[in-house]
DNA sequence: GCTTGTACTTGAAACGCATCAAAGGGGCCG
DNA sequence: CGGCCCCTTTGATGCGTTTCAAGTACAAGC
C-alpha cells in the first residue's frame, strides 16, 4: 500500500528526479538506455504517476470530460461514443458523469470537471439554455451539446425542431387525420420537437392534433399506459397517427396497442424520436427520426479542440448538425417495400455503429408506419 | 480565462489563506459571519477549487473510477447506474470511462483513475481474470465487477455458468431436440454461459447441440447473418431452439428469422441474455435471463466503502450474486397466460428501474418463447 | 489585574510532479 | 591542446491546496 513516487523510482534507478520525469513525459530527449533503464524500475517498483500532482504541475492534462443527463438513454450513448472516438483520436481521454436527470448533479460534476484541470469539459445540459452564467467565463473550454443557447459560447445542436417538421411532414404523406403526440416537454429539446410538430401542422388545419402527457420519465411504462388509454377509445376518437416523443415512449405506445388487439400499423401507425439503438436493433424496428448525437459528440470535441489550439478566448460558435428535411421527404415519398429498405439499413447502421456515422437526421423506416 | 485561486478569494475577503480553506471544508469551524464573507467571495469572484491541488494536498478525494468495457451494453450501465446511487448515498462522486473493447485503454484508463487519487476503482474487465497483476498491489481500493477471479482481490460476479443452466433449462423445460447457441465466447462471461448450457445438457445426451460464433463483435447484424442462416437450411437441419448468448444476438436471430417467414415461437423459440433493456422495453419483449446488473453495480462501491472504512489491507472477499434456479424454474414450469406475465413484469421493471432491483437473476418470458 | 480557557484565525510546510535554466560530458575542428 | 557545439542529465522552483501547530482576541474566573 505504501504509494512508489517518482523519487523512489529515481533513486532506484540511479538518476535523477528530472530524468524519471522526462521518461515520462519527453521520451524522445533520452538516451535509450536511460529510458530503458527508467521503464524496468518503473514496473519493477510498480510506480504509478500521481494524476493530480502532474495535473497541478504541468497544467491541464489531455483528457475531456462529458457530463450526461442520464446513462440509460441511447441518444446520450451516441454523444459519449462519437465524443470519445475523436478524443481518443486526438490522444485525449474521456470522462464521463451520470447527472442523473438532477440539476444539481448536473452543476456539481460540471464544477468538479472545472476544476479537475481538465482540457476541456462538454455537457449535454438538461433543461435551461441559460445555464449558469458563471459556466461562460470559466478557465476551462466548455462546449454544451443537443442544446441552442442564446448566450455566448460553444454549442453543437440537432435541429430538434426540424425532427418535428420532419416527424408531422412524415404523416401528412401518410394521411393521418388525427395525430397524437405522447410524452411530457419537460426538456427543450422535447419542446421543441413538439414546436416543430405544431408548425408543420399549421399548414394542416383540417389535422387534428392532441398533446397527451406522459408522466415525469417518459419511460416505457408511461407509453404502454398511453397506449392502453388510446386502445379503450371509440373508434372514431382514436387518432391513425401517434408520436413517441421518445422511441422508448413510442415503443411502449405500440408494445400496449399490439396487446389490446389494435393493429399496428394498420389501425394505427406510430412513430417515434431519438434514433435509440432498441428502435432500430431491436426484434422489430421502429420508425423513428435520429438526431446524430454520434456527430454531435465528434464535433464537441472537434470544437474542444479548436479552442485549445487557437489558445483565444472563445468566440461565439455554434455548429448546427443535422437538418435532413429532403432526405426524409423524398425516402416518405417513395414507396419502396419495406422489408427492402430496413434490414439493409439496420445492418449498415449495426456494423458501421462503431466507426462513424452520417451528418444527416436519417429516418428508418420501420414496422409499424 | 485567468483563474482565481485561494489566495485572491482570502485577500479579497480581508482573510488569510487556511481560512478560506476551511470555509471549505470546515465550514463549522468559522464564524458564520466569516463564511458568509467568504462565501460571498468566493461566488463574487467565481472561484473554482483545483481539485488537482485539493488532491495532491488532501489525499484521495470522495470520488470513485469505473472503468466499462463497452457503454451501449446495457448490461454496463445497469452496474453504472446500481454504483452511481450506491455512490451517491456515501456522498462519493463516480466517473466512468469506456474502454471500448480495448484492453490497453481498459489499462490506461484504470492506470489513470488509480493515478487520480480516486477513493476507490471498479472494473468490468473485458477478457482476463489474471488481470494485470501489478493491480493487485494497488495503493487504491480496487473491484472486480462481472467477474469471477482466482488471484486474491475483491470482485462481485453473476453467476455466469448458472444463467447458462438456466437457459438449457428452460430450453429442456420447452422440448427442445435441438439447440443453437449464437455468439462468439469472446469473453469470460460468455465462456461460462456456454458451459453452464453444456453442463446442464450434459444430463440429456438426446439434445442435440450446435455452437455457432457469430463475428468478433456479436452485433445484432451477426445475428441476424446467423438466423438468416438458420432460416435456409432444410426444415430437418433447422434447430428449434435458439440461445442468443447476447440479448442483441437473439434479437438479431428474431428479426431475420421473421424476415424469412420462419415463425417464432411456433418453429423455433429464441431466448437470450443479458436482461439488456431493449430485450423488455422494446416494442415486443424477448425472453432473456437477467444478470442482476444494478445489484453487481451497488455491491461493488459497498466492498470499495468497506476497504476504505475498515483501512485494512485488502483481504480476499468475494460476493456472488444471484443464483435465481429456483425462481427461474418455478416461472418456467408455471404455463401462465404469456400476455399476463409479460406486461405487469415490464411496467414493473420499467417503474422500478431508478429505484432498486432484486438480488435474483431475472426471467422475461417474452413473445419468442 | 492576572490567569486560564474558548473560539477563531493565521501562515508555513508539505503534497508529487513538470519545467527549465544550467551544468556535465563527449566529439569535432582548428 | 583548447575551444565550440550538441546531446543528455540535473535539481531548484513553483503549481494551488490542506493541514496543523502556533497565534490572537476576548471572556470568564480568581
Amino acid at each position: 500500500m505504501a504509494k512508489v513516487k517518482i523519487s523512489d523510482v529515481a533513486r532506484e534507478a540511479g538518476v535523477s528526479l528530472g530524468t524519471v520525469s522526462n521518461a515520462l513525459n519527453h521520451p524522445e530527449k533520452l538516451r535509450p538506455e536511460t529510458l530503458k533503464l527508467i521503464n524496468e524500475t518503473i514496473s519493477r517498483l510498480g510506480y504509478l504517476p500521481n494524476q493530480s500532482a502532474r495535473q497541478l504541475a504541468g497544467g491541464a492534462t489531455k483528457s475531456f470530460g462529458l457530463v450526461l443527463p442520464r446513462l440509460d438513454h441511447g441518444f446520450s450513448l451516441q454523444i459519449a461514443s462519437g465524443a470519445h472516438n475523436e478524443a481518443r483520436k486526438h490522444g485525449y481521454d474521456l470522462l464521463i458523469a451520470n447527472a442523473d436527470n438532477d440539476d444539481i448533479l448536473e452543476d456539481h460534476y460540471l464544477r468538479y470537471f472545472m476544476g479537475t484541470q481538465m482540457s476541456g469539459v462538454m455537457v449535454q445540459p438538461m433543461a435551461s439554455p441559460d445555464w449558469h452564467p458563471a459556466m461562460t467565463k470559466m478557465p476551462v473550454p466548455i462546449v454544451h451539446l443537443d442544446i441552442h443557447c442564446s448566450e455566448p459560447g460553444y454549442y453543437v445542436a440537432a435541429d430538434n425542431e426540424a425532427q418535428g417538421r420532419i416527424i408531422a411532414e412524415l404523416a401528412i404523406a401518410r394521411g393521418a387525420h388525427h395525430i397524437v403526440v405522447v410524452g411530457r416537454a419537460a426538456f427543450m429539446q422535447l419542446t421543441l420537437r413538439v414546436l416543430g410538430i405544431h408548425k408543420a401542422l399549421a399548414l394542416h388545419p383540417d389535422i387534428k392534433i392532441e398533446v397527451i402527457d406522459a408522466g415525469e420519465w417518459n419511460t416505457a411504462a408511461d407509453g404502454y399506459g398511453i397506449g392502453a388509454q388510446i386502445a379503450e377509445r371509440p373508434a372514431d376518437e382514436r387518432p391513425d397517427f401517434v408520436v413517441g416523443l421518445t422511441d422508448v415512449l413510442a415503443s411502449g405506445v405500440v408494445s400496449a396497442l399490439v396487446d389490446k388487439g389494435i393493429s399496428v400499423p394498420g389501425q394505427v401507425r406510430v412513430a417515434g424520436c431519438d434514433g435509440n439503438p432498441l428502435a432500430w436493433s431491436g426484434s422489430v424496428p421502429l420508425t423513428t427520426v435520429a438526431p446524430p448525437g454520434y456527430e454531435i459528440g465528434r464535433k464537441g470535441v472537434q470544437l474542444l479542440m479548436e479552442q485549445i489550439e487557437n489558445k483565444a478566448p472563445a468566440k461565439i460558435k455554434h455548429v448546427r448538425v443535422g437538418s435532413a428535411v429532403r432526405t426524409v421527404t423524398a425516402v416518405a415519398a417513395e414507396d419502396i417495400n419495406r422489408q427492402e429498405l430496413v434490414r439493409p439499413f439496420l445492418l449498415e447502421r449495426a456494423s458501421t455503429q462503431a466507426s462513424s456515422q452520417t451528418d444527416a437526421t436519417a429516418i428508418n423506416l420501420g414496422a409499424y408506419l
